[in-house]
DNA sequence: TTGCTGACCGACG
DNA sequence: CCGTCGGCCAGCA
């Protein structure tokens, strides 16, 4: 049998749902980041997907997951439905802060938090 | 086992 | 300014 894709690891020997959580567990308080950006700064730029797929994972996760600060490229609360309800995820962003308006995000670009610049 | 589908994104036409 | 398409990885029928 080959090798099966599912426990496939990477060089760094963590599997991409791990280094997803690791960069989005960093995301400072009151500032958001993209799925984009994370797939970018773990060196899968074009597995943005795959960022949104694991923050579904998140909910069985035991740990805090911040997963309402990560939004799309354009500042929208594209994620907001896998939430418990409606617009939790708007009330958590806007309780660190971030104001709101029909699920975007206003003044996107002060409160986005690139990983790729940010950390080294 | 194969074959979709997804909280995305960039490239094309 | 649209709409569409390929790609990436994991989970499920």
């Amino acid at each position: 049998m080959e090798r099966s894709s599912k426990n496939r690891l990477n060089q760094e020997n963590q599997s991409f749902f791990d280094r997803v959580y690791e960069v989005v567990r960093l995301i400072p308080e009151g500032r958001v980041t993209t799925y984009g950006a994370i797939a970018r700064y773990i060196g899968a730029p074009q597995s943005a997907r795959l960022v949104g797929w694991a923050m579904n994972a998140s909910h069985y996760w035991s740990g805090f997951i911040p997963a309402h600060r990560v939004v799309n490229r354009i500042g929208v609360l594209t994620g907001k439905n896998h939430f418990r309800y409606g617009n939790l995820m708007q009330e958590l962003l806007e309780s660190e802060g971030i104001k709101i308006e029909n699920d975007q995000i206003e003044e996107f670009d002060k409160v986005f938090w690139d990983p790729y610049k940010e950390l080294i």
